[in-house]
DNA sequence: ATTTGACAGTTCAATTTTAGAACTGTATGA
DNA sequence: TCATACAGTTCTAAAATTGAACTGTCAAAT
């Protein structure tokens, strides 16, 4: 498949890992919850190869996630920014960082704590439902074909055509 | 860099991602949160080449989050299922297609709807603080170094050691 | 008894990506 | 004039991915 299939993707979790979802990017963009704005900053911070991460900057702009604002003249030099698109990414941070926190932290802790500045008090993010304020869990949830889902008619596999397929005893 | 690093950096995200950081995984990972366990279920609803898949389960069952299950003998099958550390993703898969759904959506809208079983109603997910209830924003939030941290001694970047820069203007 | 097909992989050459390192070019400060 | 900051670009070698074919067990159909 190629990468640039999966925008147009009727899933908007295939369109969303189409921008964000490899490594580098998901990296960078960490980086830029943290304040990093420029080229070296992301560089010395990530290691990652001048060449990738040129590219990596390139496509987030490109997507409307990061904004490139001069910062100075003579020579030119550009800051990378989130925008609002690219602040509404925060919940996924989040939820990566916390499964993170739950899962694979070593004896020594956590290696980073979260203050809320409204309430003062250090948390865990919660997703809950935005109708009756619920946590939400996988079990509890119903999926429907929405308005943007593709007709049943075509419903064929992420690149080519399915092969057709008859089935025993699976589902 | 090397992607097995990244689970041992002192940073909850990086280790997050060294698990489910790359495309075809958290498409997998689609495919079991809506029910998908065998092989060529996968690899059809993927077009995934079996060669990768093979390899992205065998990672995702090491890292315990599917378990590999009997389910006949002879030939002996397996079926792929979420340990309750794949069903902790839940937050993030929603995250994702929640960003999808506000950013990605083209004229038709949104692929898929969800509906919540407690409440009965379609919901979005929102991300709340654990503390106080209210939604997050990344504004809102201060990052404090946690017990897991690393000394600020040995602050590097994350491969090799960073190359010592100094600043002129920089932050 | 033989053929067909489901299923879950494995193998291998060709292509695409990524890593690592050096290089380009403008400008500042010593 | 020389060294350094900064933001890239260019190049080759190494690694990952694709695409396609192949392996092997068993059940059902002919």
């Amino acid at each position: 498949m190629k990468w640039d299939q999966l925008e147009e993707e009727p899933c908007s979790m295939a369109r969303t890992i189409g921008v964000i979802g490899d490594r580098w990017t998901l990296l960078i963009l960490r980086e830029c919850f943290l304040r990093t704005r420029r080229f070296e900053g992301f560089q010395s911070a990530l290691g990652i190869t001048r060449h990738l991460l040129a590219e990596r900057l390139k496509k987030l702009v490109r997507q409307g996630v990061l904004r490139r604002i001069p910062y100075q003249e003579s020579p030119k030099r550009h800051e990378y920014i989130l925008t609002q698109k690219g602040l509404d990414l925060y919940p996924i941070m989040m939820a990566l960082v916390h499964w993170g926190d739950t899962h694979m932290v070593d004896e020594r802790g956590r290696p980073l704590l979260h203050e809320h500045r409204k309430c003062g008090k250090m948390f865990d993010p919660v997703m809950v439902c935005s109708e009756c304020g619920e946590p939400l869990s996988a079990k509890e949830v119903h999926v429907h074909p929405g308005p943007g889902a593709r007709p049943a008619s075509e419903k064929v596999s992420l690149d080519k055509k399915a092969k057709p397929k008859s089935r025993r005893q699976a589902a």
